[in-house]
DNA sequence: AGAGAAAGTATCAGTCGTACACAAATGCTG
DNA sequence: CAGCATTTGTGTACGACTGATACTTTCTCT
């Protein structure tokens, strides 16, 4: 029956099922092309600036012309997700929880290299191939342990969600940011601006909070970066303790 | 000095702090009756319903007379994100754990009830009076405990942020579903379309997670939101277990 | 009363996504 | 080798959106 290997067309294009249908007119486009294209421009310009027109010129086509290629803009986000990811490291870590660390620390350095990845709605469950390479990748590294399939599911992409939100925010956070201002001044002036509006009778903790050194004193030499991981270490620690706690309860 | 009391426009509205210049014309719009007018908006047609004509429209003005009090389309999503939010529950529980717990339902009930809210982008820092307020009851929360600042802002931003993430990918996915289908059903043909793609070679772990019972068989009568909530709870303890520990060193 | 200031309006340009009908380029069939 | 079905890329068009600029209207204060 052709019914039991049906793929619908969008996943065919995700799993470069090439049609070759050898008939009529040759296509000088294809979709990996396509994507390849709407990935630079991307990269150069954000999200945003990924439209069919600017997408279709950069190759010398016309806009419709894409549409033989791909169903819907969305779809191409689909598409571009999945081939800017690019493929998982290879990690054979001893233990789980360094392989845990090393997998997060891996996915975040691929999101900072391009942040717009993190601002492509998820129009669905992973299904790329890339997406499952990457699933594939932290499975294994939990293979040892003796979670069940929820926790394993649970605890990656609670991971996963971590990585995305955290370079999500802190990319947003760059954009709104005057130029030239580190990450250290915009921190304090965000403080010292919002320290006038909240009320110490209404928000006493958060007053607390905005008095502290928290926003006001970091050591003036370390660099953004330092900081940056300090933060997301931080969570990911948290996580990896809560993952810990779990794994040592399935096994006793 | 005025300088020193120097609020930003975006502030000043997001805070309420009427101009009342009493010159001039008086305006028959402001603020809040706009903001009012997109947060129905978009809870009838969703975030991308939200346009500046049909906002304007709705009113019964047109849509330049929206910048006179918006600076622009994304500060009307911030002035709407902090007003549907609205503020938070009164907490207070004899202990952080349950605190945090019910914080996390409650944040998750509005976003279920708003979905749109999960994908406003944030342009910035938690700014506007409801934001706080919602920070603020997070802190009070947490104050028992001997947590420094940075892991209490850490502990609540990785809730918070796992609260959103699970809301949009839930809603999300049912925007993607066909109709009719609940979740339980749309899982399965997940993992059957996917099953063909997924070669065990390649992918042994996710071939067995495809082949276990995780998506096939959730007992029929269960309804979609006990799936939902079990899946949530598991993430958020998970979380939990890990302030747990951070809890416990903190306090030998 | 009238000057000045702010609110709301009319008009407009520049984009974007995509539906639809068409032209061009090829392999297959006779 | 002719012509036909088939597939690819194009031209044109429409509706919708954000936001700029310059205008009219409607107030208060002098």
């Amino acid at each position: 029956m052709t019914s039991d290997d049906f793929v619908p067309a969008p996943l065919r294009r995700l799993w470069g099922m090439s049609e070759s249908s050898r008939l009529g007119r040759p296509p000088s486009l294809d979709v990996n092309v396509v994507v390849a294209a709407a990935v630079k421009i991307a990269d150069r310009d954000g999200l945003d600036g990924v439209t069919l027109p600017k997408v279709a010129t950069s190759l010398g086509f016309t806009s419709m012309s894409l549409y033989r290629h791909v169903g819907s803009k969305d779809e191409l986000l689909t598409l571009m997700a999945d081939a800017a990811l690019g493929p998982p490291p290879n990690i054979d870590a001893p233990e789980w929880r360094g392989g845990l660390r090393r997998w997060a620390f891996a996915h975040r350095a691929v999101l900072q290299r391009r942040p717009w990845l993190t601002r492509v709605p998820v129009a669905g469950p992973p299904s790329g191939p890339h997406q499952i390479a990457w699933m594939e990748a932290a499975l294994a590294i939990m293979s040892d342990t003796l979670l069940d399939w929820a926790h394993k599911i649970g605890a990656m992409s609670l991971i996963s969600g971590y990585v995305v939100q955290s370079v999500r925010q802190h990319s947003e956070l760059a954009d709104g940011r005057a130029e030239g201002q580190g990450q250290a001044d915009a921190e304090r002036d965000y403080g010292r601006a919002l320290a006038r509006l909240v009320n110490p009778d209404r928000f006493p903790e958060t007053a607390r909070l905005f008095a502290s050194t928290l926003f006001e004193a970091p050591p003036s030499d370390t660099p953004d970066e330092a900081i940056a991981d300090a933060d997301f270490s931080l969570g990911l620690e948290l996580i990896l303790d809560g993952v810990a706690v779990r794994v040592a309860r399935s096994d006793p």
